[in-house]
DNA sequence: TATGAATGAGAGTTCATTCAT
DNA sequence: GATGAATGAACTCTCATTCAT
């Protein structure tokens, strides 16, 4: 039984890490903390007293938005048991987080070393399930490295999340690509 | 005929474009304009008396480097005309601007609209020649349409280069899996 | 007749004077209440709750200690009838609150208006026990204005306080040098 | 020969030293670079182009005061041959820097490290001629390891100036006192 | 043309203090 | 009486840009 001030004080750094991954999307990881608290409806120094300095507000908010993936994969990777079924997964989960996944990965290398790290480990999760259902079917698939094929699938995908604004400036991008590129993928490892 | 004032000014906007590609290789474009004229040997204020701001030098470099790639590429890929030889040609393009083409895919977001869209242009090119490439060859590689095979080649080679941090800290990435992307590209997209 | 809860109100102040009286000797007045209130084992609201602002504990806690020093000072002045003896009692005090001491006399200066005359009332108690010591032996001492005297002592008490760091900066400074600081002061002034 | 700029730029950096130094006369170590800046006349920024950090502000500074008042003390001491005129000397040299002075000795201990030792070394000096006064005129002087000597008149001096608020609120101390001080320690020291 | 000193808005962070619980 | 989450003004420091020289 928590007390109404645990729960107040849990609405709150909630409530500044929501709308940091609202801010982030928008805006890309270049947001100002005063823009946050603002759009968060606390003050500027609410921040600081829930996270000791905006790159541990970075690695919270990054490694709360990595275990819902982390946990989502899981979970669903669970009831596929063959690739195509797995790519589809994969992107429908990625398209619900498409915003913020595209500006973590577009701008992955201004984050400090614990958040990137936590989003490689994210990353790990993903491959791990991959691995799995590519040795499954590996007697239909082409005689390719599986971590390779693994590249190529992530390449691919962020490549077009990436480029979003050249594919698909005003709609979300695995929303019109999406089936074309889970066709394109599986029509290349097939043997 | 230039005269001698005209030769001095191209002479210092070359020296702070190249002065700038050298250091946004090293620390990424987050380095300041202050850094680059020290380190070109330039006045602070003589880096605005070129370029109307920082924007600016950034499109004209990337403007600048893009040239150079597309031309070198012209060049290179008239004489092959195989796929295999074209993306060796590819890779060890990058390969010699590797730190600073990795700069670019991974901050793409950092950079103002206009650098961003001189980028993409540079990219048509290559698109362009691996189009012909890719007709001419089609009859023994998979159904797949053109410009998929391109991105899921561009997907590949980008991946690896964005998470160098991972797959080869130290060296040069294309160095070390460039014939591996070959290899695997080219066995994937075969019938 | 006092009720429970009175008694802990008092414990909590007494407690926070005490661990204010610690941390500022460790780590001088720039220490904050945060950090009293944690090493104190009370919420950072319940110095609050007990002084009304940072100033008044500053005050109370100098006020205590002021006290305690004065008393015991009576106390141990009455039963000296020299200077020598006076002298060794002073710095035996002092040296049982070094850490302390010396870290009010050096940032004084930051101590609000009300503490720092707090602690000039406690000097005119030591001031008034030399007075009568010196005027008992006038006879055999130099013939220099009784003030000029004490100050001259407390001065030099004081540089070596200050200066803790030059003379003596591992072990207490009154430790190694104060018995040397009673013989200069007493050859000083014998006639 | 110097350019105008170089002058103007010299200009600035005294402008802002001077500006710190009579700030910090009046208000203390703990005034901020902010009102020094106004005060001053120039924009926040440029105190920062002028030194890299406020410490640095601050140990130029120190540097600079005790530079000067070095090279009085050289010049000044040179002249006199004897104990008395020595400390009718030191005390006109710091009557003249009085205020900021105190403020050094005052708030010593929040200074940065650099700056701290800085004044330690002008202490040096000043020790070294009264070492050689003392030596010259040991004959007629008590018989106390010249140190100590040197120690209790610093400590007199300090004690005084240290405690300005209770003995000489509203004029200098050392106008007041500085005779009864120099008299005073000229009778303890002598035979 | 080239210079570089000066600018000032805006960044992250600190901390004594308040007040609903 | 005790709590501790929330506050916000104030701090030092950064940097693209300007303009008199």
């Amino acid at each position: 039984m928590k007390t109404k001030r645990q729960l107040q004080k849990e609405h709150t750094r909630k409530k500044i890490i929501e709308t940091a991954y609202q801010i982030y999307s928008e805006q890309g990881f270049s947001a100002t903390t005063a823009v946050i608290a603002k759009e968060a409806g606390v003050s500027h120094g609410t921040i600081f007293a829930h996270f000791s300095s905006l790159d541990e507000l970075l690695c919270c908010l990054i490694q709360d938005f990595g275990d819902a993936l982390g946990s989502e994969i899981h979970r669903l990777a669970e009831t596929k048991d063959n690739i195509e079924e797995l790519l589809k997964t994969h992107l429908d989960l990625l398209a619900r987080h498409e915003k913020f996944y595209i500006r973590l990965i577009a701008e992955r290398s201004l984050l400090p070393e614990d958040a990137r790290l936590t989003f490689s480990n994210i990353q790990s999760i993903v491959a791990f399930h991959f691995n799995k259902a590519f040795e499954r079917e590996s007697s239909t698939i082409k005689d390719v490295p599986i971590p390779l094929l693994f590249n190529t699938w992530m390449g691919l995908v962020h490549y077009y999340l990436l480029n979003k604004d050249l594919f698909s400036p005003d709609t979300p991008v695995l929303e019109r690509y999406g089936s074309k590129l889970t066709e394109t993928f599986l029509e290349l490892i097939k043997k």
